[in-house]
RNA sequence: GCCGGUGUGGCGGAACUGGCAGACGCAGCGGAUUCAAAAUCCGCCGCCCCCUAAAGGCUUGCAGGUUCGAUUCCUGUCACCGGCACCA
């Protein structure tokens, strides 16, 4: 299958376009556009203030979501984006923008570290080799990424940020009044200053100014963005570690099947929750795939309810519920709590054997058991509430349906009208109140009713709401839990607050310090950065507390105050204490680095202001300002942010989300100017590959198949019939495509053309190595038509044709629009067509006669210059247009050098119009372009097959859309 | 179970805002060139009916609907893919 040609052959065409032709030009161009440092090649994208920036010029930030550099090397998703972005950014360029289109390496993280114990070599080592592999087969892609700005997330110098924005998030609060972010010693200062009353421990309050340091610090602890919080997680001993949900299987983990015990632990979190209703209204300001805003707000499940203090028999404090269904209240027959919740272990502690069996049992049930089996399981406690409308005494029970960390972890209970509820009534023989009548569903007690319609059964000596419809019964409730200081109207949202650390040696060491009573203080900023200690022996501990690795440091854990960089106002200097040994999760690194890209040197801020405001901060389109802004202004300026974002929709929660909660922080703390991160975002579809499968649907190895005939495939072993499936790559399927291997074959610029060929940008696609020829012959063919095989000289034509003229400013035309559109492949088969169009035939042997001019061809080499940049080059410098210096603007081709179209060009004299009768095409017809509807009637009725359709039938209405088609009806 | 997406020739795909379905590429078939082959150039190429051709009929998962006209809009339905999943 190779397209290497034979010796004979290169003798005689030694400037045939054959893969080892490709190749050896890709590489003659990389390297005569490689940087006197050696670090890259291409285009350095100055900042504003630097020699060489063109503040005429608009911008452009595009960027590829960061890459985790791993062993393997890239796999032929990565280039997908990647070729994406470069096309779009080389196209902008030859616009005249001015374009910041950095790369870099997301390489803290599990997947490193994990191989790291595997093999026994440092993650540190692995990892940077890692790096420099991806970075060798990007460049042999021809991406021109500005590699100036190039950083990785374990450079100390890069994570120096990373800690002091965590930093920045310790010492900030959420100010509910102004729904932003505001320091922590604003909220300080005025507690101090209203001198406000404080809860403090054993529950009784006390003014500001009578508190001790430790009780006013312990209540300004309780606002903090970034929070010491206690969270159940999966701690499997054994490993030394916390686990994933998915990582636990039947109370054991995954791996080697040790136990696996749900625990409280006390970990960092961030309060992402007050950011909740925020990140949701923003999500209307960006332009973002439907899918993923919808997958966001989900995320988020923002619910309106309300909350509701149910008074406890025999207990002061009352047990207080979420509910999204106040009007139901009538219909409350019990109570259910969380196996975790507080009251259990009150009701518990009255030697209640059987409750306490079931809540051991419950709590070390792991999620995915609870999915795995939906039965109801439950315990009373032995307690009772008293419903508030009817004043009825009912029970409260306990049972894993729910869940501590929704709402309260509590819930009133209308099995009636909840599936749950009336499955759990049923198997406890619970009662049943039916309390809404929903038309069209009569309630019969066989099956809860869920809907909205009227109350019924729902009056009482304090309150009535009998007949109302459900949203104002709801809206009657909550008013009288207000009046009776029992409730509230209450927004809850399934979002939970984030948890940050993680009992791991290869991530981001907190700059926290802990004294000799636990007190958390923090590392002061210009400390920093917190350099992860070198640790030989990095493996987890085998622990009944989790110890993390770090923990072994001990030199570097036990310190004093001074010396681990605490302000001396805060701790005196000779005060002992230990470093934080938790680390920061593989997401932080990822949460800013777009912002980093900016000013990647700055040695003094996280991002140079002006930088940050160039690239991030731009005017609306259609506001009628130009120029870059001063400060963000909603009537003027975009959400802002990236410009394009480009990465795979697996990425559309999790590092999306965390990443905007970010950048909303730095945004209230005035340290960055835009609301968003990310204006426009983008996903590229995956790139599958063939399958075979068996009947019974198991897979079958790919070199374990055989092709027997067209399109028909056995099992090789067997000769049993397999079917060809579309399915992911994998190692174990061996239909994994290596980038390297197919560059070899067929060079860079066919690979790009081919990723881009496939299909749709955003729709995922199979990987059929027998097509790749056809965008390959494209070249060949292009190469031919303006370039002798024999001599390396341009063929080009004397005069031109005006066809070809006409084409290429419909093609030039085309491609800008598909680009922008990111259709790449209806742009790649418009450029086919004008070459298809200017080959020419092999009788023809005067090779002045046809083809191109070589302005035409100059013109063809720069719309074709996005895609296959090599090839590009190389055509603009036999035609004399290409500058060939590293440090051109665009490297090759000029900027702003992006051929005109003439609209004129644009449209036909005649057009031929098809002509329908009864919707079915009966003949065609030429018609003058300009030609009114009266006149194409006048014209379709005369022709000859038209009147031979009709055969005398009345006609009884013509529909004529003007240059388009005409329609007979009779 | 809920939410979202996708279904077009042998294959990947194209089609503006409801207006000629199948651009372009792969595979296949035929021809030119060649001693021959490769490469190249030219042409054919949805399905059915048919010896062939003309003519005709059918066709965008399936069944309906709206419309002069539907791949496109609406209703129902099936299949596949993705996400969420006891969220009160």
């Amino acid at each position: 299958m190779s397209a290497a040609s034979t010796a004979a052959e290169t003798n005689e065409l030694p400037h045939r376009y054959t893969a080892a032709y490709a190749n050896a030009v890709e590489e003659r161009w990389q390297r005569s556009l490689a940087w006197p440092d050696g670090k890259g090649y291409g285009h350095r994208q100055p900042n504003p203030g630097e020699p060489g920036f063109d503040a005429s010029r608009p911008k452009f930030y595009c960027l590829d979501m960061f890459p985790y550099p791993s062993g393997a090397g890239l796999h032929v998703g990565h280039p997908e984006g990647y070729t994406a972005t470069d096309i779009i950014c080389r196209y902008k360029k030859l616009k005249g923008f001015n374009v910041l289109h950095p790369m870099g390496w997301d390489a803290f993280g599990l997947p490193a570290e994990q191989y790291a114990i595997a093999t026994g070599v440092h993650p540190e080592v692995t990892t940077k080799k890692a790096i420099d592999n991806f970075r060798r087969q990007l460049q042999r892609f021809g991406f021109m990424y500005d590699w100036s700005r190039e950083f990785a997330t374990i450079d100390p110098d890069y994570y120096r940020w990373t800690q002091w924005i965590w930093l920045k998030a310790y010492e900030s609060w959420f100010d509910p009044s102004a729904r932003k972010a505001r320091p922590i010693a604003e909220l300080e200062a005025r507690l101090a200053r209203e001198d406000a009353a404080i809860a403090v421990a054993g529950g009784a309050s006390r003014k500001w100014s009578a508190c001790t340091k430790r009780e006013r610090q312990a209540h300004l602890d309780g606002f903090r963005l970034a929070y010491l919080g206690t969270q159940t997680v999966n701690w499997c001993p054994k490993l030394g570690t916390v686990l994933a949900n998915e990582e636990v299987i039947d109370g054991r983990s995954e791996r080697g099947g040790f136990p696996v015990l749900r625990m409280p632990l006390k970990q960092w979190m961030f309060r992402i929750t007050a950011y909740a209703d925020r990140l949701l209204e923003d999500l209307a300001l960006v332009d973002w795939p439907e899918m993923t805003r919808t997958l966001q707000t989900e995320w988020i499940g923002r619910s309106e309810g309300a909350e509701i203090r149910f008074a406890v028999d025999g207990d002061a404090e009352p047990l207080t519920v979420f509910t999204t269904r106040p009007d139901t209240l009538f219909g409350a027959t019990y109570m259910v709590v969380a196996p975790e919740h507080a009251l259990v272990a009150k009701a518990a502690a009255r030697g209640n054997a059987e409750l306490a069996k079931y809540v051991a049992w419950a709590k070390n049930r792991s999620d995915i058991d609870r999915q795995a089996s939906k039965e109801k399981t439950g315990c009373a406690t032995g307690l009772h509430a008293v419903n508030p409308a009817t004043g009825a005494r009912i029970p409260i029970w306990t049972a894993d349906y729910v869940l501590m960390g929704y709402g309260t972890g509590a819930i009133m209970a209308v099995p009636a009208h909840d599936e749950r509820d009336f499955e759990f009534a049923k198997a406890f023989a619970l009662p049943i109140v039916q309390v809404v009548e929903i038309e069209g569903m009569p309630f019969t007690g066989e099956a809860a009713t869920a809907g909205e319609g009227r109350a019924v059964n729902s009056a009482g000596a304090h309150i009535s709401i009998d007949g109302l419809a459900t949203a104002d019964a709801k809206k009657a409730v909550i008013a009288w839990l207000e009046k009776q200081g029992i409730g509230a109207l209450r927004v809850n949202y399934r979002l939970r607050d984030w948890l940050f650390s993680r009992q791991r040696y290869w991530g981001e060491p907190f700059p926290i310090v802990y004294d000799a009573d636990g007190n958390h203080h923090p590392v002061a900023p210009s400390h920093l950065p917190l350099v992860l200690p070198p640790l030989a022996d990095y493996s987890p501990v085998e622990s009944d507390t989790p110890q993390p690795p770090l923990a072994k440091a001990r030199d570097w854990t036990h310190t004093t105050a001074g010396a681990a960089g605490v302000d001396p106002s805060v701790l005196p200097p000779a005060t002992p204490v230990v470093r934080e040994t938790n680390t920061m999760p593989g997401w932080a690194g990822s949460c800013w680095y777009y912002l980093r890209y900016c000013s990647p040197k700055d040695a003094s801020h996280f991002v140079s202001p002006e930088a940050e405001r160039y690239w991030m901060l731009s005017h609306r389109a259609g506001s009628g300002k130009s120029g870059v802004p001063v400060h963000y202004d909603p009537a003027t300026c975009h959400t802002g942010g990236v410009d394009l974002y480009v990465g795979g929709s697996e990425h559309a929660v999790l590092h999306c989300l965390y990443a905007r909660f970010w950048h909303k922080m730095l945004f209230d703390l005035g340290h960055v100017s835009t609301p968003e991160p990310f204006g426009r975002l983008f996903h590229q579809g995956m790139i599958t590959s063939y399958a075979f499968q068996r009947a019974d649907r198991s897979l079958v190895p790919t070199d374990q198949v055989t092709e027997v005939a067209e399109g028909e495939f056995v099992e090789t072993a067997t000769g049993q019939k397999v079917a060809q499936i579309v399915a992911k790559m994998s190692k174990s399927l061996k239909n994994v495509i290596n980038p390297d291997d197919v560059i070899a074959d067929y060079g860079a610029d066919t690979f790009r053309l081919y990723e881009m060929y496939m299909g749709p940008l955003e729709a995922s696609k199979p990987w059929n190595t027998r097509d790749i020829v056809g965008v390959f012959r494209f070249l060949q063919r292009a190469w031919r038509l303006a370039v002798d095989e024999r001599t390396g000289e341009v063929l080009a034509a004397a005069q031109p044709d005006p066809k070809i003229e006409k084409l290429l400013h419909r093609t030039i035309h085309k491609v800008a629009e598909d680009i922008e559109k990111l259709s790449f492949n209806t742009a790649i088969a418009a450029m086919i067509e004008l070459v298809n169009a200017a080959t020419r035939p092999q009788s023809m042997t005067d090779p002045t006669q046809g083809g191109m001019t070589r302005d035409q061809l100059g013109r063809f080499a720069r719309i074709l210059w996005p895609f296959a940049p090599h090839f590009a080059d190389e055509l603009g410098a036999r035609l004399g247009i290409t500058r060939g210096t590293a440090d051109g603007p665009c490297g090759g081709i000029y900027a702003g050098s992006w051929p005109e179209h003439d609209p004129a060009m644009l449209v036909d004299d005649e057009v031929e119009m098809p002509v329908q009768i009864q919707g079915k095409i009966k003949a065609r017809l030429m018609v003058p372009a300009k030609a009114d509807a009266a006149a194409v009637e006048a014209l379709a009725l005369a022709h000859a097959d038209v009147v031979a359709a009709i055969a005398g039938r009345p006609v009884r209405k013509v529909v004529v859309v003007p240059g388009r088609m005409v329609n007979i009806v009779v």
